[in-house]
DNA sequence: GCGTCCAGGTCTACC
DNA sequence: GGTAGACCTGGACGC
């Protein structure tokens, strides 16, 4: 399936915008990116290629899943305007981004995003891998997708503590997988709610989701209105601009001019050394 | 080998 | 509304 991309586009820089390459079912090898969607019932290999060129079936819903994987219809045009005349930002528009890579379906957004909560990137790794590993459908090639709501909603707290480890973390998947299963929670709808302060007490709503995970889940939906900022940013904050203090204060300063983009000038000026060199950002 | 600390926070009980 | 303190795990670090 050959999927038209828009102008600038980088396959690469999608792939590495954050950490979700780096997660099971997604893998990144070289310019080429792997997952394992979910469609009709089982799992299917998906390869993405530079150049996009993807190899799957069913066509159709392939292009729909993919073109939003990589945030394809995202218009980022308001954005570059912006960032170029901003010197730390002003690369942005000639790499081409700006698109963050999101899994094909919202659930795995959100338990991915709790999963990050209170621990270290390497443990976050191991708890998506056990989570794939026992319950993610296996696809032709052998890998496993990401585990289905209902898959997850069979299993008790019990499971998530002691084959996941995810600790106190357990009673948060059950409850939020039991929830989508059985109908009671939309997350997938989540993409076509355009109110962002709605969108956000519904995120902050559920179990386990604060302030962090929400906002950083909020820029995987497309809305950069708010800064979501952890350890890790404030960290890098302190790293890019040492004389800072307050770093929460001077990031609010330093990306309001960006308006409802804030948060996405916020993260590209915080990651932009990870598009500087070929080598993996998240090796370290 | 062992103990301590902390990492891409959240929730609850208090005040 | 704000603020301690508890919460799981695994890896890094010091001894």
């Amino acid at each position: 399936v050959q999927i038209k991309a828009p102008p600038g586009f980088d396959l690469l820089v999608t792939a590495r915008s954050h950490g979700w390459y780096d997660l099971p079912p997604f893998e990144l090898s070289g310019a080429t990116l792997r997952h394992v969607p979910v469609i009709g019932g089982r799992a299917h290999d998906l390869t993405i290629r530079a150049g996009l060129r993807v190899e799957v079936s069913p066509k159709t819903e392939v292009r729909q899943i993919v073109a939003s994987m990589l945030q394809l219809d995202e218009d980022l045009l308001p954005f570059y305007a912006l960032a170029d005349d901003d010197p730390a930002l002003a690369w942005a528009r000639a790499r081409g981004a700006g698109r963050m890579l999101r899994a094909p379906a919202v659930f795995e957004d959100v338990v991915k995003m709790l999963l990050t909560t209170n621990c270290s990137w390497s443990l976050t790794r191991i708890m998506v891998t056990r989570l794939v590993g026992e319950l993610g459908l296996p696809a032709p090639s052998g890998r496993r997708s990401f585990p289905t709501p209902e898959a997850m909603a069979k299993k008790d707290e019990k499971f998530f503590r002691e084959v996941v480890r995810a600790g106190y973390r357990a009673p948060h998947l059950v409850k939020i997988a039991r929830d989508v299963a059985g109908g009671r929670l939309d997350v997938e709808a989540f993409r076509s709610i355009g109110d962002t302060a709605d969108l956000r007490e519904r995120l902050l709503a559920l179990p386990g989701i604060g302030p962090y995970a929400a906002e950083n889940l909020l820029r995987l939906l497309g809305h950069y209105d708010f800064l979501g900022l952890d350890s890790w940013c404030r960290g890098r904050l302190k790293e890019l601009y040492p004389r800072i203090r307050d770093t929460d204060a001077f990031a609010a300063r330093r990306y309001k001019k960006f308006g409802r983009w804030m948060g996405l000038a916020m993260w590209l000026d915080l990651t932009r050394e990870w598009h500087d060199s070929a080598q993996d950002p998240l090796a370290k």
